[in-house]
Parts: C-alpha cells; structure tokens; sequence
RNA sequence: GGGACCGUAGUUCAACUGGUUAGAGCACCGCCCUGUCACGGCGGAAGUUGCGGGUUCGAAUCCCGUCGGUCCCGCCA
C-alpha cells in the first residue's frame, strides 16, 4: 500500500517511483492541475495530477474529497522554484500521480474540519465525540506521544534504580474513608460487589511485605466523584514503593526522577533541593496544603496589632477564639477600587464565597492611611507601624483583612491572594516557572465537623512521626494531634503527587483506624488482611504517587488533563463517544440479581 | 446538591434597544479555471435559533421550566 512516508521525503528522492497512502487534507482544484495535500502519520505531500497522465486517473482525482482514504502511486518531481512551500518539510518536492485508489471515502459532512488554521475554536463537546477526527489533527497524538516518552523515562529510570513494575488488581475491594468507589457486581457471588481501585495503596503494601523492595505501577485509579478539569474518574497515577526506606530518601530520590523527566522533556535543568515547607508554615502563610509560591501576598496574621482596636468586628473574632489574618497587595490603591471590595464587589464574592463575612481594608498612603472610621479610629502611630512592619506594606499599598475562625479565613485569604493573581495579571509574567515544592509534617487527623470525629488527613496508613508502638499506654491524645510522616510535591498551586512512610506494626495501624472511629469489628472486615500481614514480619516502608495526567498537563501547558487522555468522560462523566454508561438488558441483571429501582 | 457562563445552517461566528424574508466565512452541490498551497471566480442548496411554555401586535433576543456543554463550590483519604 506504501513504500514510503511523507518525512522519509526530499529533494534527494527527485525522479523515484514512490507509493504512499494517508488522507486528503485540502485539495486545490485549477481545473486544468489539481494539487492535493496528502497526510499522513508523518507529515505531508503535495500531489499533483495532470490532464496529460489520463482522463480516468483526472477524472478520479476530480472527485476526492477532504479526510479521503488514498492509496497513490507516482514519480516524485521537483518544484518550479516560485512554487516551493517553506512551511512544509517537504516543500521543494511533490508527487507526480500516475496511480490512484481511493481507499475509503467520507460519506457526510464532517462535524468539524480536520485540516485546520484555527483548530482553538472547536466545541470540546465535538472533539470527544469525534475523537478519532481530533486525533487526525495532531495535536492530541503530540500530548499523548509526550504522555508516552514522560512514561517511557520514568520506566527507564526506575528500571535502573531496581524497581520492579508490578500490575495489581483492578478488581478489588470497597474500604471505608476517602472517595467513593465504583462498584462491580459479582456474578459468582451474588448480593457482592467488587470495588474498582481508587489507588494500588494496600497491594503496593502487601508487595513491600511481599519482599520485592521497590515496586512501580503506571496504575490506573478510580474515584467516583464530581469532575474538575483536572480531574476525572479514571486517571492515571506513576505510583511508587519502597522498602527499608525513610522520608527524607524518598523525598530526593523522587526529586531526581522529577529533574530527569523535566529535563528530557522541556530540557530544563531544575533546581537542586526543591523548596520545603511544613504544612503548618503553608497554611499560616498561603492560607492552603498547595500554596503556588511564584509570587508573594502572604497571609499575616495581625490578631494581636489588630484585636483590640476596638472594631467590632475584629474584637468579637477574638473572643471567640478567630483570627485576624490579612493579604498585602502591592500598589492595589490604584488597581483596586472600594466598590471591588464592599458587597456586591468581585473581590468580595471572592471571598464570602469562601466563608468570609466581607473584607475589611487599609489603604497605606504616604504617612497615613486610608481605611473607614471604626478602623482607623482605634488605631495609633505605633500600632499602624507595627502593621506597616508587619506586612512589609509601603505607600500605594492595600491591606486586605480576614477576620473569623482561622479555617475560614485562611480559605478565603487564600482564595482572593490566587484571584487578585490572576486579576493583576502577575501570574502572567511568571507563567513559565516551575516552583517545585515539598509540604512536609501534615497532622496525621483533622476534624470532621460534620460528623464529629476524626479524619486521616492524607489516609489512615500514613506513619506518624515519634510514636512507638511499644507505647500502648500512649494516651489517645497524643496520637490525635500527632504529625504524619507525609510529603506533598506541589507545582504552582497544583498538587502533583504525595506519599508517606506507611505504618508497618499492626498495634499502631489498629489504633489509627480506631482514631478515625472504626470499631474492632470493622477493621477486622475491612482491614483484617491488612492487619494480619503486618503481624508477619512487614519491612519499614514508604512510597509516593504522582498525577500522571497532572504533570504531563503541566508540561504540556494544557489547561484540563482531557488533552491528555485520549478518550476522556466529560464533566457527567460520560462518555460522548460510545455514549456510556448505558442501561444492559433484563438478562444481564438477572443474572446479577439486580434490580433497578429508578424510574424510566 | 448549589452557583456562574454558554447553546443560531455540517461547522465557526453575526443579527444593535424586542421590529422586514435570521446573515457571512469554511465545508457541501453545480459550472469555470494549468502552479496553487487557508488557490481563485460565478451560482446553488442548507435553519423547528437545543426543547417546552409564557409575556407581547411582534421573540434568536425578555421571563419560567427543561435538556445538553464548560468552569467553579460542595465532594475528591
């Protein structure tokens, strides 16, 4: 059918007999020559077919039509000089057709062009219904072709750092916490149901007792819950683990794999040692766990210059146990407009969409500042210099302030500091960096207030930092407010992977799972082969996983991992292509025992 | 579960403040054209303005509902 491509073409093939076959990308009709630019995986060619090579052959040729299956066969010519096309590769040369067959042609109107100039204006709606057609523009084969090399290098490297790529069970079993599953009913079993994985966690575990000491998976994870564009119900995670191992071996090792990657790819040399910040120094002063670190706007917390001004506001927030934090905006009494910042303002619903009950602000001015009358009232020469100094405020300046509970301000804090980021048009400027950073010594709990008990914050197998379980009088308490030894890598505001050294003595696993509020009962149900293996001589173990479809969006500048995935669910989570899920037939649940019970 | 934005020909868009027969490029069909490369020229076909209801003398435009899409909140250990 061929016995050549387009790239594999140039001047230096002038005068050979060639074949090729791909699609009609755009054809120019002269009447009397007809051009045709042939595509294919590789590249193009233009065609040429003249009245002199054969009425039928010319008549064929007449009737093709764009995204045309062809076969052809021909003599490849030099251009006329005025004729060369700089933009292609193979500019200088075309094919003199002297054979055609049309393969396959298009029977109806495609829904989108697939040759294209402008391919940014399409309906993503029609570009996953049409996948394939996308595919055909290209620029999806590029994103995944570079999905592929970011695999084949960390395969490659972790290979040659001794770890072994182990698939495990798709097929597995619901636990308690975190998202929720999908579930895959049991012929055999009737009335039971399998779980699709949400992560490898416990089987990587079981490996490590296994004995294999460093495993990896391009795994396959499944969480059925609401889509962002950078997330969906299936993803991919490069997940990893290791033996006799400890957090800060972990930490470097993964670093080096992330500069390997980024330099293969991007060719750019990161920096040595990323960045680290506890999770406490991130929520004090970013207000979030993944605080983007390309500009400044820190979180200040002012409570103590700020409390006993006597603004009621503030006031109260003291006394019942909040905080007062605020955010600096450079030069923001020029940018930033009262009516933006009182009710009904962007930057207001910023923030009381956040929790917030409004902003309160000081605009600092060349000896004075600006701010209303109950504020500025309570404060004196030393407590506004003490404020200035604080927060590094200069004349021009806008302090923005939060006051409540310190959740809640350092939500809504954090949420203005990234709109007024991307408002002020500073991330803009510094979209092209790469601001790797480690968050270290999360809590190992955090409270649910909904349901009044404790959560894992990272999950419930996460070790926590000096405590022994050796220890079994340990007060509860300590283990409650205890840090885990977990680690999140964060890139500009996005989290792109995390792990911890996992639990490896029964006694301790069992006390964490009863923290997190499960009885005896349970944990035997839903753990007890978790506990059971590591009654059985389980190594000291850690790992990480990193979003698979997160860094190779990053790397690729996308703005939702769907360019990264080749048939991707929407944000229902179906999929437009074969339009499932889809109900099955009355035998098929029959033979499952299900019933449904929803209308329709 | 909630909020915001969007939906007009196969497609990308237009149609002012509610006012003639809803227009244009590309694609499609026909004719012309021998060096184009986003070829060009002439002509043609193509619309339940997502769907349903309401307001109005009159609705693509305003209102309500609904369906579909995107972004976000909740949710995502």
């Amino acid at each position: 059918m061929r016995n050549t491509i387009c790239e594999d073409l140039n001047i230096s093939d002038i005068g050979k007999d060639v074949s090729l076959s791909g699609w009609v990308d755009r054809r120019r009709d002269h009447g009397g020559v007809i051009f045709i630019d042939l595509r294919d995986h590789s590249g193009y060619l233009q065609l040429t077919f003249n009245p002199e090579d054969g009425n039928k052959l010319f008549k064929k040729a007449e009737k093709l039509r764009n995204e045309s299956v062809i076969s052809v066969t021909g003599i490849i010519t030099e251009r006329p000089t005025e004729s060369i096309n700089e933009n292609i590769p193979t500019g200088k040369i075309e094919l003199n057709v002297k054979k055609l067959k049309v393969l396959n042609e298009v029977k109806n109107n495609l829904p989108f062009p697939v040759s294209i100039y402008d391919d940014e204006n399409t309906k993503e709606e029609l570009r996953i219904k049409y996948r394939y057609l996308d595919l055909r523009r290209g620029k999806l084969i590029k994103n995944l072709k570079t999905r592929h090399q970011i695999i084949k290098i960390a395969r490659k490297f972790l290979d040659e750092n001794g770890f072994t790529e182990i698939e495990t069970p798709l097929l597995t079993k619901s636990t308690p916490e975190g998202a929720r599953d999908f579930l895959v009913p049991s012929r055999l079993s009737k009335g039971d149901f399998f779980a699709l994985p949400q992560s490898p966690q416990l089987y990587k575990q079981l490996l490590m007792i296994g004995g294999l000491n460093n495993y990896y998976q391009i795994a396959k994870c499944f969480r059925d819950e609401d889509l962002r564009a950078d997330r969906q119900p299936e993803f991919t995670q490069l997940d990893i683990e290791m033996s006799f191992i400890e957090e800060e071996e972990i930490i470097n090792f993964n670093e080096r794999l992330i500069k390997k990657i980024w330099k293969d790819i991007l060719n750019i040399d990161l920096i040595n040692n990323f960045p680290r910040m506890t999770w406490k120094e991130a929520m004090d002063n970013y207000g979030t766990d993944r605080p983007d670190t390309r500009y400044e706007m820190l979180l200040r917390n002012v409570s103590s210059i700020m409390g006993d001004i006597g603004f009621n506001i503030f006031t109260k927030t003291i006394d019942s146990g909040g905080e007062i934090k605020c955010i600096t905006v450079k030069e923001g009494n020029s940018n930033i407009s009262n009516v933006r910042i009182k009710p009904g303002g962007d930057i207001f619903k910023v923030a009381q969409e956040a929790g917030a009950g409004g902003l309160a602000f000081i605009r600092v001015k060349e000896n004075d500042i600006d701010t209303i009358g109950a504020i500025k009232n309570g404060l004196n020469k030393s407590k506004i210099n003490q404020l200035l100094e604080l927060t590094g405020a200069e004349s021009g300046d806008l302090i923005l302030f939060g006051a409540g509970p310190t959740t809640i301000v350092n939500q809504s804090l954090d949420r203005v500091r990234q709109y007024l980021a991307k408002e002020l048009d500073i991330l803009k400027t510094k979209n092209n960096m790469w601001n790797f950073l480690w968050i270290t010594d999360f809590p190992m709990f955090e409270r649910n207030d909904d349901e009044n008990r404790l959560e894992a914050l990272h999950h419930p197998f996460c070790a926590p930092k000096g405590i022994e379980v050796n220890n079994k009088n340990e007060s509860n308490n300590e283990l409650e407010s205890s840090i885990a030894q977990a680690y999140d890598l964060v890139l500009n505001g996005l989290e792109l992977g995390g792990g911890s050294i996992r639990i490896h003595q029964s006694d301790l696993q069992k006390e964490v799972l009863k923290t997190i509020g499960l009885s005896e009962t349970e944990i035997h149900d839903k753990f007890g082969f978790l506990i059971e293996a590591l009654e059985m001589g389980a190594p000291p173990h850690g790992g990480i996983a990193f979003g698979l479809d997160r860094i190779v969006m990053l790397m690729i500048g996308a703005e939702s991992i769907r360019e990264t995935i080749a048939f991707p669910k929407n944000q229902q989570s179906r999929c437009l292509l074969t339009k499932a899920p889809s109900i099955v037939s009355k035998e098929q649940l029959k033979e499952l025992e299900i019933e449904i019970t929803v209308e329709e």
